[in-house]
DNA sequence: TAGATTGTTAATCGATTAACAATC
DNA sequence: TAGATTGTTAATCGATTAACAATC
């Protein structure tokens, strides 16, 4: 019915409306206004119901939106209503960190193996995952119905390790590795680069003195 | 002279460039094309052109840029030319991690300072940085000249941890706790939120498949 | 010179915001 | 009913891409 192409800034939006809204159900919230989201998140409150109104009429005008129906809606619109299986490569200290960020993700998405390319690795229990090398990947993959990849292997390390998810069949990688990475048509690629994150950071030192000259 | 605004989309790309740019020149290519580097990152070399072009004229036409020359410059719009200090709060195991990254960054920029808010972490070295108390925060900001913050504290300190960053006089904050927070106009704030992340990737699960119905 | 590539303008594309009729 | 708030259209804003004159 609604054949509208979903920008990626849309999508991207929809989990920060589930975690609030996750929020507000644990408090009893019942009803919730684009406009209280809006304030909430940061987020312009047209914004917010144009972004609901590409999946669906979820709100009552006059009243706002049920928040136990908005999550569940959310929720299958990101297909979260059924299990969805990752599989972490990069056994370092950031690798290890997020296998405990588990917990955080409930929604049915969790991280079920871990990979490392080092074969001393191999066997090491890292919150209850055990390490397998990464000539198990193939078959794990398949064995789990694991659909994500994380990669938090070295840069240089990093497209390799994306290809053999690639041909594994994984849809979606998230890469924290510092370097760009390509992936074919159909597998989307995110990158979740710290370390550009904070360079950029440094632009905004002190440009606003030189913006704001005479902000008074 | 060139006093247009410049966004945010523009100066998340210039750590990429630089990033690829010091490869580059590790490896004493000379000169490099807005072609070059489109294919390489994946971007329009329009676009690589224009983001250059708000800054100045650093290309030569029909010969590219000098890869020496961009850094130097791209560095000096990113003010990585003189020492950056970053501060860090929360000392679990993304904050820990973190912490090793020093290398990656270079550049000038350091994370120099860890806090934490657990008294009994007040002491131990993580990566030749001491944990100090939270107390020391304003203090220590100041002494050190931090103007950068990253918070990798639980969602529900994270908000806390910002305001004290802001007050104690950084510019700019990293969050990485799985929630919004707000800071005053004037205090650049990011997100790098991996659970939103990760949960954005399960909608493109099978999306193609509705998409691509008839693909061949 | 001929070929290559920049810097920049104009065209396109897409995303955000404002406004408001519909309606709870 | 009066007040509130949605869903949606239209207006605005901004970012990307194409195209090309300038020029190395």
């Amino acid at each position: 019915m609604k054949p509208t192409k979903i920008s990626e800034a849309v999508v991207r939006r929809l989990p920060i409306y589930l975690r609030y809204l996750n929020e507000l159900s644990l408090s009893d919230v019942q009803t919730v206004s684009s406009q209280d989201l809006g304030e909430k998140l940061d987020l312009n409150p047209a914004q917010i119901r144009k972004d609901l109104a590409y999946f669906g009429e979820f709100g009552r005008k006059g009243v706002g939106y049920n928040v136990g129906y908005l999550i569940e809606k959310i929720r299958q619109i990101l297909k979260l209503d059924r299990p969805l299986h990752v599989a972490l490569v990069g056994t370092g200290n950031l690798g290890r960190a997020l296998c405990n960020y588990n917990m955080y993700l409930k929604d049915n998405m969790k991280i079920t193996s871990v990979f490392d390319a080092d074969p001393s690795k191999e066997g090491v229990v890292i919150n209850n995952l055990t390490v397998e090398p990464m000539s198990r990947l193939p078959q794990t993959v398949k064995e789990k119905e694991i659909s994500i990849g994380i990669i938090t292997v070295p840069a240089a390390e990093a497209q390799n390790v994306a290809d053999r998810f690639v041909e594994a069949g994984v849809r979606a990688i998230l890469n924290f590795a510092p370097t760009v990475i390509r992936t074919p048509e159909g597998v989307r690629i995110h990158h979740a680069d710290f370390t550009s994150e904070l360079l950029s950071l440094a632009y905004y030192m002190n440009h606003e003195e030189a913006l704001d000259e005479r902000n008074e």
